[in-house]
DNA sequence: TTGTAAATAGGAAATATTACTATTTAATTT
DNA sequence: AAATTAAATAGTAATATTTCCTATTTACAA
């Protein structure tokens, strides 16, 4: 692939957050290093960048989001803020019955925790 | 809230299909009951019946789903042919970790496994 | 250098969803 | 049973998000 100082400025952009941000934000976040850019070149690269594996896609609810997290995990999400946490957990769960009862080959997971973050759940003895 | 013809349609299009189908669909379908029936009808009840409980939204992907099975399951998705199956088996994650180490409440989880169904897997000793 | 195909900017088009408004209708009151 | 009223609707316009199109620019190989 060709090099594009486009592609690199949106790879930057999402690999230097947590925030899991939508291609609006990393569009305006762009725009302040390229003035000129487009929105076009931007869901392009995204594209691009999620098919050689650089990015990874968040279907969060109705919004698209971007992770620069490329490492097998997952998020917590507060139903309060809509704030997405990244975890280190695997979920459990029973393999050979997927196999056996639904005759379906398992390969990747997605997996979600609702709940409330530490700004908005009313626990009481926090550090 | 008063009763309405259409709002029963939809409801009754979603709840007798384990398709999980899109907005589209179910208008194509009520069209054929209400045939000058708005697709602004659609989405307004779509959302009316989510919000009382009737009916349960999926975002896969790109695709926003429409779920009448509002009993606690989760999916698996075919990544061949994009299919969602209703599964009953709940994943097993450390809640205490999340609690303890995230400061984070849970309340519901969302989990869906990704793979390869019965028409597409490469399993041999099929009934 | 020069040739070329890939990538871009800018704008148009497509898609999905929500908003608006005059009219209709379910349900309540007379 | 008729009148009343506010919720729901049909039809359409508007919005938001994403993809497509095309003339121009650019990376990079010859």
């Amino acid at each position: 692939m060709r090099f594009s100082f486009q592609r690199e400025v949106v790879k930057e952009i999402i690999c230097s957050t947590k925030s899991h941000p939508t291609a609006d934000w990393i569009y305006s976040q762009a725009k302040k290093k390229i003035s000129n850019i487009s929105l076009g070149t931007v869901y392009r690269n995204l594209k691009t960048l999620e098919e050689i594996g650089s990015i990874k896609v968040i279907h969060d609810s109705n919004q698209v989001r971007y992770d620069g997290n490329v490492d097998g995990h997952h998020h917590l999400k507060c139903i309060e803020c809509g704030i997405l946490i990244d975890i280190d957990i695997q979920p459990v769960f029973n393999k050979k019955k997927i196999m056996d009862e639904y005759d379906f080959e398992p390969s990747d997971e997605k997996f979600f925790i609702l709940g409330k973050c530490k700004k908005h759940n009313k626990q009481k003895n926090r550090k």
